[in-house]
DNA sequence: CTGAAAGCGCTAACAG
DNA sequence: CTGTTAGCGCTTTCAG
């Protein structure tokens, strides 16, 4: 076993200079002479010599680590948000400490305080809640955190996600102009923003057309769930149209509807997703839905987030990204309505 | 802005200890009498302190982060993959750093270095194929690694599979005694050992029964290639039955039989997969595959890598775990065997 | 521009 | 068992 790095006293001693001239060749905003820097280098790459992140991190007090907390990676929208998120933050020198909590949420306390030890220099949350002790301490703690697809009613935290409460009204306008008016929604858990935002536009919508809410059932945002939801939501007096919170559960609903109760979707009933995943598109599936615009949001989380870290800012920012409505074909398409 | 994180000195000084009496009590392995221990807590607790991680690490040699290198999130194998590892690392103390790994293998050579900067104590690589060279900077900075889904031909590196040459004569013998002879193969991408072991158990089963392949395509485990594979194998004399080289190319598969191609699963053609990601299993695939057993993959990774962490082992291991042959609806069951 | 020196916060001998 | 003393490898004043 041969715990074999090269440190920087090493590459100074073969390139005869001191033990600073190595660090500063290798800082950023160094100042060493162009001869310097090219003995250094020189040296370096001899003995293979890469400087200790860690080492910098203490002294620093920058680790360039971000600390991602996240929870249901079963829902597709999550391994992509994390792909674009991690890449982006890579391509900018950072990188990316995860942190899997159970949608308990005292447990998320707990996973904070661990990413904290970490020194991480901010702290993606995303889909979680956040207690507001949490954030009070992350701020003691001088890290700045940006909730990723989630908000939080107190303004107290920066917050990224897509304009849900207008992805719901585009969806219940899309509904009616398709000659819907018994309609259902299948929502996600209760405590979500998405869900309540989603749902708060659904409804605001329908209200504005004098037409009321048809059934609802809770699906937890699991497909287990979403599935016994759609059960008893078609048991009796079926709707004609159902709005599920997100596409992950919207899959599940269409096998129930398709498989075990012998509907045609679109003809006996319309699905309608939120979220765009990967899944909606395939053939089996295509599903019509809001597309959460995940680059954008994942440049607008990762643009807050390193702000706040390298210019020391604090000021609170929370943006609602727009999405499009994705035409597929889960759900009648009104006359005039180009795919 | 404060960066406000309380050290172990200030909490000595209101315990009334010494700074070492602080750091013992929370060392796992100390010595300490339970009337400082007491005082100890006490003191932090009222102070909020936590140990710096990153000063622990560097002094200890020990950081207690495992660098995990990823490449297709989009795979849903993976996403489930890396959230089991994590939880199992997070449940032994270790956390994860990830890195997304393009699928170009010069790419990984930089990852991994940029790995070894953050004195990571072990490297788990998911799917992607190492460099002799790279195997070699890891040992020889004393980092251990094992590769996850993948192994290498050289036996120089741990590395952790199912069985894939046993997989894949599974899927032989059960597409034969379902009395199909023309059988079509689409592989993945050629490089990984997956895609040669299940070919190579699949090729061999079905030689055994004086039976050759009837077709073969590429799909580079990509849903788009794998779509392009199959209009291409069914342009004419189309096969009656195709073993996927894994589930995520096989969904699309799936789709392109049935809706561009318009052929009926599995009356007019079987279809057999490789994984077992959750979607082989939702209703409207409802696809005939062979179960990795990711649970056990997993404990087997992480028990491979901490004992070569921890005991300082060096020894090599690669295992293969066997996976059972998931029955579903994609393909013609054998008379006799039961789903 | 460059070297010497002082730590970052912590663990691990080392005496007591 | 406990305090004292060295550093871990690096960045950053501080003189020069």
């Amino acid at each position: 076993m041969t715990k074999n790095r090269v440190t920087s006293a090493e590459v100074a001693e073969r390139a005869g200079v001191s033990q600073s001239a190595v660090s500063r060749t290798f800082t950023p905003g160094a100042s060493a002479s162009k001869k310097t820097v090219e003995k250094v280098r020189k040296a370096a790459e001899e003995l293979g010599y890469r400087p200790n992140v860690l080492a910098r991190a203490m002294v620093s007090g920058k680790s360039r680590i971000i600390g991602l907390v996240v929870a249901y990676l079963e829902n597709q929208f999550y391994p992509e948000a994390l792909e674009k998120l991690s890449n982006e933050l890579q391509k900018r020198g950072y990188h990316v400490l995860i942190f899997l909590a159970e949608q308990t949420a005292g447990n998320i306390d707990a996973v904070v305080e661990e990413i904290l030890d970490y020194q991480v220099d901010g702290i993606i949350a995303a889909s979680v809640a956040m207690s507001s002790d949490l954030s009070e301490r992350c701020r003691a703690a001088g890290v700045p955190m940006v909730l990723f697809n989630r908000s939080q009613d107190d303004g107290h935290m920066s917050a990224v996600t897509s304009d849900n409460y207008a992805g719901g009204r585009k969806i219940a306008e899309f509904l009616l102009a398709g000659g819907h008016r018994k309609i259902g929604h299948i929502a996600g858990w209760e405590g979500a923003s998405t869900q309540r935002d989603r749902e708060a536009g659904f409804i605001s919508a329908l209200a504005e057309a004098g037409v009321a809410l048809h059934s609802r059932a809770a699906g937890e945002f699991t497909m287990e769930k979403a599935a016994a939801a759609t059960r008893t939501m078609f048991a009796s007096d079926p709707p004609d149209a159902v709005f599920v919170a997100n596409d992950h559960m919207a899959l599940a609903v269409m096998d129930t509807l398709r498989f075990e109760l012998g509907l045609q979707i679109p003809c006996d009933v319309s699905v309608v997703g939120f979220d765009d995943v990967p899944a909606a598109g395939w053939l089996a599936y295509d599903l019509t839905t809001v597309r959460q615009p995940a680059n954008r949001m994942v440049a607008n989380t990762v643009e807050i987030l390193l702000d706040q870290i390298e210019n020391d800012t604090s000021e609170i920012r929370r943006i609602a990204i727009d999405g499009p409505l994705i035409l597929r074909g889960s759900a009648r398409i009104p006359k005039g309505w180009t795919i």
